[in-house]
DNA sequence: TTGAAAGCGTTACCAA
DNA sequence: TTGGTAACGCTTTCAA
């Protein structure tokens, strides 16, 4: 490899600044009128192909890239679709939610972009998001809150969507709703004859937004019957599982919810050290049908979240983008069922 | 909820178009330049006190957020750090490296943007993202040729970081070493006197430029020896694994490297159905020490892959973006090491 | 201490 | 069929 000194005379052509439409127009012996209307196919006016051929080879010699602020900049709007990065590890289930989310808003010619807001709180990441100007903005989650959203519509965005526990006023709003997936667990562990009920709750920072729904959920279910509840707090460590595992008789049990699949196989297994035995001497359900539930043993029954697909959340998008008078509060639940197998 | 008819007179304040800076000039009585002095705290010009609160309370009250675009196309650059969004589920190991890497890069002022790039190969992707002006853009994986690094640069972004298998011309690249991986696994299994050895190779496409050289990896490890290599396909679902294991005792294997350790936990569940015992009758390692694989029966030996922290990276990625010309061909080689269990 | 004006790269209108 | 030109929102130099 030849390092270079000071004078940048090296192999590849020289850091040269980077080429605009002006230059392909130089090249091309055009103006740069006309370099726009050939590169984006304006049907308005029609260019002689010579010219045409001319435009493309000029722009495919520099290397042209259209600048997309400027270009939006003129526009007065963009395309782009802005989504907070996760900012802790996500389950399977999510991240392939994302993708498909990703690939179908594509197709509608949006570009989606995930935005890295970490240790900004609420409306400094709000106005992070509002710099960019997406025209719309989907938000898994809490954390966002209407002033949230006002900054966002005030600096353009048509749409404003937020995924998660609780309405967001402003946003459309798709309810996840833990507190029915919570219901599902408890009355499908009370209709199997349990009654001395654990919930566990994860320790790690950020989850009580949607552990605290799924437990209050389980408290609804057994409202009224004979049934307790009793909160397992639980961080995701083999130590932690240990611990709790290690009280777990002296805790009289007989069943329990473990938040989601991934908590689950972590106290499993940490009860099956114990000699526990599963389901006969407790029961236990986990949420979010994920492939890991399947190869436990015995094979993990669970909690499935009906999301919606990333189709149709896609065309939602689309929709308030188009329409942005269409009734700001409309909301969906998305419904929870239970997948029993046989571990309950 | 009111549902609005044609006439915009909701209740949230009419859908206004955008503040911009003169707008927050007007209202306060000032010039547009001091408005832009005072919002950016600019040192070289200094402004009365009264001036700067009056700046400050009209920005606040029209809800005025500067237009990155703008900005950006009138400084002539960004502090935009690109990358693709992950294109398919991933692991724990590397969603925390991310969040590591985007909190590093954004105590050093960087504004971290994941691009969700599906459906777009290589060049096509590498334009896309330029459109965008980043100045710098991280890549991991493979599939970003020198042509694309070419676009990138040509486009104003002062450094490309590979993060992959292979090195790519013109970009600053990190190896991960997964070659490395499966000589280390190839060599772990000999030394525990395996000779029958196999190699998962998953399915799924896109995996190929990790899984060849994980394989190719176990393959030199065991040159020259008496023991020998077995493909095995291997789709991440349950039935796909049941296929194989039907077939386990006919394979005579007594070794096996899983890909990774979601693909050993597929895979020893299918095993263990079939009565092969692990690591008795078959040895199974798999790679990344994921949390899954403690909480495995046998305990899982694995093949831990040391990613440098997202503090190192970002620093890197800081540097290349400060001095462009620093030999853009550096790279380190990424190291791996056993992780012995009881599954091996 | 403040204001006027130029210019960043694009596109769209109007004139040639 | 093509070219000139203004405008998008912002920062910065120069002048007042």
């Amino acid at each position: 490899m030849v390092q270079i000194p000071k004078t940048p005379a090296a192999p590849s052509p020289a850091p040269r600044s980077v080429p605009t439409s002006a230059d392909v127009a130089r090249l091309a012996g055009v103006s740069r009128a006309t370099v726009s209307y050939v590169l984006n196919n304006t049907s308005a006016v029609r260019i002689s192909e010579p010219t045409r051929r001319r435009v493309h080879e000029a722009a495919k010699e520099l290397g042209y890239v259209p600048h997309a602020a400027a270009r939006s900049l003129r526009a007065g709007h963009s395309r782009m679709v802005l989504m907070p990065a996760p900012t802790m590890p996500v389950g399977l289930l999510y991240s392939q939610f994302i993708n498909e989310l990703q690939w179908a808003l594509s197709r509608l010619d949006y570009t989606v972009v995930q935005h890295g807001s970490v240790g900004l709180r609420g409306d400094e990441a709000a106005r992070a998001w509002a710099e960019l100007r997406p025209v719309a903005v989907l938000v898994p989650g809490a954390g966002l809150g209407p002033e949230g959203v006002e900054v966002l519509k005030r600096s353009g965005a048509r749409a404003v969507l937020t995924l998660g526990p609780e309405k967001v006023e402003g946003a459309h709003a798709l309810l996840l709703d833990h507190e029915g997936v919570g219901h599902c667990a408890g009355a499908h562990l009370y209709g199997r004859g349990r009654r001395r009920i654990g919930v566990v709750v994860p320790e790690e920072p950020g989850m009580g937004v949607f552990s605290r729904p799924r437990l209050e959920g389980v408290r609804r279910a057994l409202l009224g019957t004979d049934a307790t509840v009793t909160e397992l707090p639980l961080a995701y460590s083999e130590e932690s599982a240990a611990r709790i595992a290690a009280q777990w008789r002296a805790l009289g049990l007989d069943a329990v919810f473990t938040y989601n699949d991934e908590y689950a196989m972590l106290l499993m297994r940490a009860l099956q050290d114990e000699g526990i035995r599963i389901p006969e001497d407790t029961a236990v359900i986990g949420a979010d049908d994920l492939m890991i539930g399947r190869l436990l043993r015995p094979r993990l029954s669970t909690v499935h979240i009906q999301l919606p697909s990333g189709h149709e959340l896609a065309e939602l998008v689309d929709t308030a983008v188009r329409e942005p008078g269409g009734a700001p509060g409309t909301h969906e639940l998305l419904g929870a069922t239970v997948v029993h197998r046989d571990s309950s």
